[in-house]
DNA sequence: ACCTGAACACCGTTCAAGT
DNA sequence: ACCTGAACACCGTTCAAGT
């Protein structure tokens, strides 16, 4: 094979790639979604980069720097929904109920990528400064919604982290029931985000709603 | 080296394993804990019993069957705390606050072995029959105290599985940031038990209760 | 600076062979 | 039946070398 036109062109940047660190970065996401994390190999995402196996090293420290960076984009990703959901609803108790379903629909549509972000594998950086802020983000984005609704006197006037933490937990454990398939199909998810909301509300409003 | 005294004395059992399978079970539960799943290795195990690299293989079809029983014996040990909890607890509002803080105890006391359990692996036959049952198992031990309660008037009327499952995704995710170390510390783990339960049962309890 | 191929030390799994 | 060592096809990572 002659050498291609491609490599002749342009000789100030010889490679093929003006944003190598991206490209890879998508693809790992595509892998992810596609076939599941433990299907990453470093290896196949550079194939089909179309680059050597060891070239990701020079935007990654390791495989777990790149896990680290899946799971940031998808902190971001998911806060972007979160903040979405409250403002178009509206800032008021429905907008609440959205932005649990936002979460728990964010985490069902991406599973592999919502296990990366909670999943606790132990290659990943927990420590990373840009995976806390991202993290810390999504999680701001409840605490304002429940500050907001403490202001307008809908829900009770505790601790604002901790009423969070508590929301928190719940949307997690919702969507983690979900996607581990423990649910009943095919309402089971919406059925339990029904509930689970409603009693929600229920246990953290100011004004108790009966039945 | 002379052949070792015990490899005559019983002709009939010719090699060193009575109950190779349990061996075998419990380094690779001890190996979890101890330095996380990941770092669980077929080979490792055999060499930590004294055993072939492949005599697991009579045992296990691989290494997602090995986790799966892993997962199994977890949801065995954590209904059996739940049921402890409910029972010693006396049955009523306060054991089912015990439930709860039993069943995060359990996560907090075993993160990684409670991250097989949830954690999604694909290498894990999630359709295995004894993983089901026992799954099934753990689940059934919050149905039971809920519809106690319910019989005996405390919590509301509502479908017992529905109310199960609401149940299950709190303490599910708080377990889940707890072990992720999401909450603050040291006392993040107790504080958001408090809370969170307290609401809990305000949101379905029969009678809600004010502040 | 960025990319490469070859090499290293692993891993899960298979298989023919031993007792 | 149960266990073994050798072999296979992978993997993440390192490194000297190229442009």
């Amino acid at each position: 094979m002659p050498p291609s036109k491609r490599a002749a062109r342009k000789p100030s940047r010889p490679y093929h790639h003006g944003n190598l660190r991206r490209a890879l970065l998508d693809e790992a996401l595509t892998t992810i979604r596609d076939d599941g994390v433990d299907q990453l190999t470093l290896r196949e995402i550079g194939a089909r980069v179309g680059v050597s196996r060891t070239a990701l090293y020079r935007h990654f420290a390791d495989k777990g720097a790149l896990l680290t960076a899946v799971g940031t984009e998808g902190f971001r990703a998911l806060r972007e929904q979160l903040v979405a959901a409250w403002e178009s609803g509206g800032r008021g108790e429905d907008a609440f109920r959205s932005m649990g379903v936002a979460y728990v629909r964010f985490a069902v549509a991406n599973p592999a990528h919502y296990r990366v972000m909670f999943g606790g594998f132990v290659a990943m950086h927990v420590d990373d400064p840009e995976l806390i802020t991202e993290g810390h983000g999504a999680f701001h984005a409840l605490v304002d919604a429940i500050a907001s609704l403490q202001r307008d006197g809908f829900m009770r006037d505790d601790d604002t982290a901790l009423m969070a933490q508590h929301v928190w937990a719940l949307v997690h454990g919702v969507a983690m029931l979900a996607i581990d398939g423990k649910l009943p199909k095919p309402d089971g998810v919406e059925a339990l985000m029904r509930y689970a909301f409603e009693r929600l509300v229920t246990g953290i409003a100011t004004v108790p709603r009966g039945s």
